[in-house]
DNA sequence: GTCTATATCATGATAGAC
DNA sequence: GTCTATCATGATATAGAC
């Protein structure tokens, strides 16, 4: 009676994961659905039977991926309520994820360039799963200037800084490591040294005045 | 005698304009030949005419785009020997470019994303004509580190951080906009409020210990 | 230089036999 | 459910008349 199980045969997970590699190696436009078929080990008609068509397809991918990608972000929000700890865990959980997934970063930034129509059905996904509150980041930021521990700064603005500051190097890694020869953006010389550089500068940066 | 002339005749420059918008739009694999015909009022036999192929067009708009867009980067690093005055303009400057050219970032960083591919030659480019000298950038942090007027920080590592955060919610723009409603990143309100609040940042986190 | 017509090819999608 | 064969479309690119 169960029909939803049918909706994870071996078949279709194999599909699902040959076109997240495709997705997130090639991009939505530059995947092609004779490659994935490919790698899944089947033939083109195939596919269309259990996904209806290459929109439908990689609307399933964009979703799996997004939600990891969020839920680990999510996750890397530390329960603390030291604010130099928490940034500090923050940072390091952040961008470990971001250095181990280089295909995801790309594959959401394309789909931010793109314009991002998948977002707003997404978050609504999100808010019904987990239930709408108030950012916890946003929350721990107003507490501590609240405390006094530090200055007055306007938290979404914030959050952007510290974000941007995280997910540049990534965002840019392929200039920079063609530009800056031999610099790999992943390695574990350049990680250490960068959340240093960020914490410092976040840190001194938000001292109160 | 001047066959170069021939390079530039007005059915040209109406077909680099057009491809120029098309391209800026849509991305290297979303932009058609037929459209960027129809907008340049010609047809496309034209465009093979005139360039050979969609991949030698795209590279004539990258050339010109990056130029002009490392070009005003470059311009926004002001003579000063002031490290505040210094990265003030230098934000502002930025910012406002950023802010005024929405399709040239985002094409920017589609190429990136993409490979950046067509970089390490534009860099050439711009050596041979420009002349190799190290970047004025690094040259005033050193100065500046050196005068004791900011804390010993990795100076490349720096860049980065002072990039990023003037760029980064030019590329989250579609998300942050979808997500935070009713924020404009273009708007005059945002821009000011995030320009104080880098340098605020900045100039915090970089104070000598 | 400019146009029409067409070659050539790749892709997403489907029909229909088994 | 699975396969082969094929359609329909839309793209780049070119031939050839004017």
């Amino acid at each position: 009676m169960d029909t939803s199980a049918a909706y994870s045969t071996e078949t279709e997970r194999r599909i699902l994961q040959a076109a997240t590699d495709i997705f997130l190696l090639k991009g939505r436009d530059g995947a092609r659905m004779q490659e994935i078929a490919d790698k899944a080990g089947i033939n083109k008609a195939m596919l269309h039977y259990y996904f209806r068509s290459k929109d439908k397809l990689y609307e399933q991918v964009f979703i799996v991926q997004l939600e990891q990608f969020f839920t680990g972000l999510l996750d890397a929000i530390p329960e603390t309520d030291d604010v130099h700890a928490f940034l500090e865990h923050f940072i390091d959980s952040y961008m470990d994820s971001m250095a181990a997934n280089e295909g995801l970063v790309r594959f959401i930034i394309w789909e931010i360039q793109s314009g991002a129509h998948l977002m707003p059905a997404f978050i609504q996904t999100m808010f019904s799963k987990r239930g709408y509150r108030k950012p916890l980041f946003l929350v721990k930021i107003e507490q501590a200037i609240d405390k006094g521990q530090m200055r007055n700064v306007e938290p979404v603005n914030f959050v952007i800084s510290l974000i941007g500051l995280c997910a540049y190097p990534f965002i840019a890694r392929p200039v920079l490591e063609k530009v800056l020869g031999g610099l790999s953006i992943s390695s574990a010389e350049f990680l250490a040294q960068r959340k240093t550089e960020i914490l410092q500068l976040i840190w001194n940066g938000i001292r109160p005045e």
